[in-house]
DNA sequence: GTCTATAAGGAGATAGAC
DNA sequence: GTCTATCTCCTTATAGAC
């Protein structure tokens, strides 16, 4: 193999890694089967990493940082919010159907970090980024849609990655789209109640009281 | 060991691995491991199992097939829908926190079966399981309330199973019980508004429309 | 019927040749 | 710096003694 810096290696690896995690889940992951993927022979692993578990480590910190990044782009400009959110699960639940080992993988390094005592920092910092995702695309959706939100922003977004992770299983289990698509209908229902117009005479309209 | 019925051994065998899938994750639950603790000798395993999957396999079938009792005997009477609803939604937290990783479990299983082809089968199995255990507790907890679900149970159900989810996923990564208890207030909100009064005056009554 | 002992192979990690 | 060859351990599965 050609002269390589190790960082460049490591970067080499993790993307093996997860290309190999997304075939064959975290079980196929050996350190054999991701060099054969990057085209390293087995020593380079150690040669990059200290163990196999130090590349799980990078590879879910890696993961967990770009994947934030391909939202928001899918709402609809002058659309409603319940739409908007709508338009969002659909946009998500597409990639979805047309990459499900991928989010398998997120379940499957979520599990193992789980299982895992030296990466248990790693499920709140996975989760949070969810949060911080879906945050981020309510509040570009609200303004878009002219409304504001009655919680704070970061609760709504919980509820809602609440429905995408519920979906995302269910949807794994069975396959079912149709089923699929009615709990995007009520998920997105349920969420535009938390919706309020930006106009503050508004909130002696709303009927639907949230309990706390 | 001592004389046993080959159907004794594997159900001992079975308990056996789930404990120590509970304990130690499905990854955890080598031939070894599970004989260790069921008391047994290696060898005991393949005279019960042709193989590890034929085990997993049947643990998961029990699994599935029994998980499915306990639930619905938390309904309070004489409440409300909501009521009623968020307070299943507290009895299945309570056993959550008691026991995290029985449910980190059941999802690691989930997993494995997604993973590997001969099992392929039994994600679908598995949620119907608990689509089948939700309609019920809903059925009994409309009639309580006397109630109606405006949407075929079997979709409300799935609706419920879909926040439970979620929910289970959200509080194993960042164990925050507030939040957990905030989205079970939110999901006993939205799926109350799915319930009707019994007589049929009353749909008039009701203003939030639910789209399909 | 039961279990000890072992086969056969895959895993992570490394020594040492180039 | 790089990679071949190997070490050591652990896995599933089985042969054959009792």
């Amino acid at each position: 193999m050609a002269r390589m810096s190790v960082a460049d290696r490591r970067a080499a690896l993790i993307l093996a890694a997860l290309r190999v995690i997304e075939r064959d889940g975290v079980h196929g992951a050996t350190t054999r089967a991701i060099v054969a993927e990057a085209g390293m022979p087995l020593a380079s692993f150690h040669y990059a990493f200290l163990s196999r578990d130090e590349l799980i480590r990078e590879l879910i910190r890696t993961v967990v940082e770009t994947e934030g990044q391909a939202a928001s782009e899918t709402l609809s400009e002058q659309a409603g919010i319940r739409t908007s959110i709508r338009d969002g699960l659909q946009a998500y639940f597409d990639l979805l159907v047309a990459e499900p080992n991928r989010e398998q993988a997120m379940f499957e390094l979520l599990h193992y970090s789980l299982r895992t005592e030296e990466l248990h920092d790693l499920p709140k910092a996975q989760y949070s980024t969810y949060w911080k995702t879906a945050a981020s695309v309510l509040e570009v959706g609200a303004k878009a849609a002219r409304v504001q939100w009655k919680l704070p922003v970061a609760e709504v977004a919980r509820l809602l990655v609440t429905f995408i992770s519920g979906l995302t299983l269910a949807w794994l289990a069975d396959r079912d789209a149709e089923a699929a698509a009615r709990t995007m209908d009520f998920a997105a229902d349920s969420l535009a109640v938390l919706a309020e117009p930006i106009s503050d005479l508004a909130d002696a309209k709303t009927n639907q009281s949230i309990e706390r």
